[in-house]
This record gives C-alpha cells, sequence and structure tokens, in this order.
DNA sequence: CGGCTCATGTAACCAGTTACATGATTAG
DNA sequence: CTAATCATGTAACTGGTTACATGAGCCG
C-alpha cells in the first residue's frame, strides 16, 4: 500500500505523467521506497480509479496523448490520513544480517569479498545521499523545487526541513552499517589467523 | 528464498519439528528473517522434495507420527553456496522514513504519537536484542547451545563470535533509529512554536 | 533513416500476509 | 473432562519481481 503514497507524495509537487514518474522516481522517492515502471503504471490507473488521481489527457506530437496525473483531494485526504495512522511495526528481514550470524560456515575470504561488496554498495549509496541531501538543503532537488513554488516560505521551510530529516536518518543508516562492515573486517583478521 | 536458508540456519543446530521450528524461530532467526506458520510448513515440503532436508517420522503419542527435519549434505551444500553467493542489494522501502519526509502533511501532534510508537518499538526491540546477546555471550541460548555441542572449542568460538557480531549490528541499528527519533521530537518541537 | 527518448503497459511468477481449519496429546 | 499445547497445514489475497512488448515522436 506504501506505493500509492510514494506516487501521492511524488505528485503533490506537480502533475506528471507516468513516465515523468518512472523517471524522477528514482532521483528522489524511491530513495525511501523503491518500486519499478512495471508497477508503477498499473498502480496509477488503480489510483485514478479509486478517485485518488485524475488523469488528464495531453497531446503529445501530432496525434498521440499522455495521460498527466493531478492528486484529488480525496488523494489528499487519503495520503493524510495514511500519514497520521500508525505504522505497522516492520518486520525484520534482511538477508545480510542472516548471513553474518552463519560466516562460520563461509570460507573466510568468501566473507571478506561479501564485506567488501557491502562496503562498495553502501558507500555508493551513501554519497549519493550526501549528494541529494546538499540539493535538498540549497533547494536545487527539481522535485523539491516544483512543490516549493506552491508553498509559502513557513510552509517551505517545513517541507524542507522534513525532508532532510528523512535523509540524515537514512544517512545515519548507511554510516552504521559502514561501521558494521568495518567490525566485519576486524572480526574476520581476528578469527582467521591474518 | 532467504527462508529457505533461515530454515536450514536454524535446522544444523539440531533436527527439529515444524512446531519446534515455528516456535523457536521466533527466538532466534526470526531476528533477522521473521516468517510465519503459514509459511514455514509449505516451505519445510518443498525444501523436502528439493531434497534438502530429510523428514524423518517419529512417533508420537498412541498412534500419531510428526515429522523431524534433518538437513541432508546437499542442504548443507546449497546453504554454503548461498553463504559465499553475492547478495543483490537491497532495495530501500520503509514506509518510516516516506512518512518522515512528509511530515509536514500531517498535523504535529500526530507526528509526536507516531515517533512515540516507534520509540516503544525500538526500545523493546533494542532490549529483546540485548538480552539474546547476552545468552549468545554465555552460550545459555538454547539453539546456540544445541549446536555448540556438536563443535570443538574452536568451531565454538567462531559460531559464537559471529552471531554476536550480527546481533551488535542489529543492536546499532536499533540505536541509529532511536537516536533519529530523539532528533524527531526535537525537530517537531523546533518547526511548531511548542 | 536510425537511434534515442517518451510513452504505456502485460504476463507469469514468487514471496509474504491474513485468516481459517482441524485434530491429537498431555497436564491438571 | 477441559484447557493448553503439540502438530500441520490450506486458501485467498496482496504486493513485488522479472522479463517482455510495442509504438510514437524527436534529433541529427
Amino acid at each position: 500500500m506504501s506505493l500509492r503514497y510514494a506516487l501521492i507524495a511524488l505528485l503533490t509537487g506537480r502533475p506528471m505523467t507516468g513516465y515523468d514518474i518512472s523517471k524522477s522516481f528514482s532521483s528522489s522517492v524511491a530513495h525511501v521506497w523503491h518500486a519499478p515502471d512495471s508497477q508503477i503504471y498499473p498502480e496509477l490507473n488503480r489510483m485514478e480509479r479509486d478517485g485518488l488521481l485524475d488523469a488528464v489527457e495531453v497531446p503529445w506530437g501530432k496525434k498521440g496523448t499522455k495521460k498527466e496525473y493531478h492528486v484529488t483531494d480525496a488523494g489528499l485526504a487519503d495520503f493524510r490520513r495514511w500519514m497520521e495512522s500508525p505504522l505497522k511495526p516492520q518486520r525484520q528481514r534482511d538477508p545480510a544480517y542472516l548471513k553474518a550470524a552463519y560466516y562460520d560456515f563461509a570460507d573466510p575470504e568468501a566473507v571478506r569479498e561479501q564485506l567488501r561488496r557491502q562496503q562498495t554498495y553502501w558507500e555508493e549509496h551513501l554519497a549519493m545521499l550526501e549528494r541529494t541531501r546538499a540539493t535538498l538543503l540549497d533547494r536545487t532537488h527539481p522535485t523539491l523545487a516544483a512543490r516549493l513554488t506552491k508553498l509559502d516560505e513557513r510552509e517551505a521551510e517545513l517541507a524542507v526541513r522534513y525532508k532532510i530529516y528523512a535523509y540524515d536518518g537514512l544517512i545515519a543508516r548507511a554510516r552504521t552499517e559502514l561501521a558494521w562492515i568495518e567490525d566485519g573486517f576486524a572480526l574476520v583478521d581476528e578469527l582467521h589467523d591474518s
């Protein structure tokens, strides 16, 4: 269900076509909620059917049209309702930790290789988060910038600060993962001669 | 697919019935990989079919029997192969962060309520992780203890240390979440008069 | 005219969730 | 005898993944 709220969140910035969404998704909401195109288009149709979005046919080229989705009042109300509803506690389900608990079944060199891959992944992820955070701070992030034009300074301040808050959480999480990976290297060295 | 490896991991400790598994699951592997009963039983059947487990019929009461699952050599080999195979990078998908990025759409009091709930959840989760970590350290954790009887001291040391390593990661993560939640309270107070 | 981007999906599958179903055994 | 525990699931559904499918428009 969160996908639909990720989509509404994105569309509060500005109306977009499915294509626009699937492109800008990856550089914004996808940092907290990833989804592939094949899930986005059908969901947009369902949301239109449920009255959360209005699809406006916009001409495209000579004869083509494209659908531009606008959040309806009902959609916004639904979004706010979801925002204020309690989260159900997330189940833990992380293969990295499952593996780590049983690293004694694997070859030490294979463990190091795992750790190196995770390290690379998290370093890149962290760098991306920090870049994005910077564009939020200076308000050049395209999706955010689009939304800010509709807000007064007080509202803009809130929107920006909460987004930065979310990214700060993601950044802290990435750093925690990286510190854990560092500890992993040290542990493998300690346990297997070196 | 990770469920099946969580199950093999658990069964390396000692052979168990589906019922044993579904009970002890929650106090061990479920900390890294949650699964309900309704997913466990069918998966055990599939794993037996695939030759990863042997099901031994054990008498139970006067006429009943129960199935005790043993990991086969093929199962262990498959587990090791999985252990050494690269993880595919996990997609971010966390509703708490999605909401946080858009807290400006919610009432400040509703936001505080959200934060309080998450705080309670993570505090309890953290306490549970720390209790479990302590039982790993003193080797009284039942699943671990069962496995240790089959290992020499050197192997036992590895098994224990890696399990503690995994829990240290989970604990660090929980603390990071709690720190982020604290920052959330401070931010709401700052942004909404107080 | 050829290749990129814009545009919109479908189909088959797999994993996980929720709710329900049923019966035997054992402890008090 | 009754309640708790042991035992084992099925069914319907939701959400997410992977792979594929197709065509119009735009730029050089």
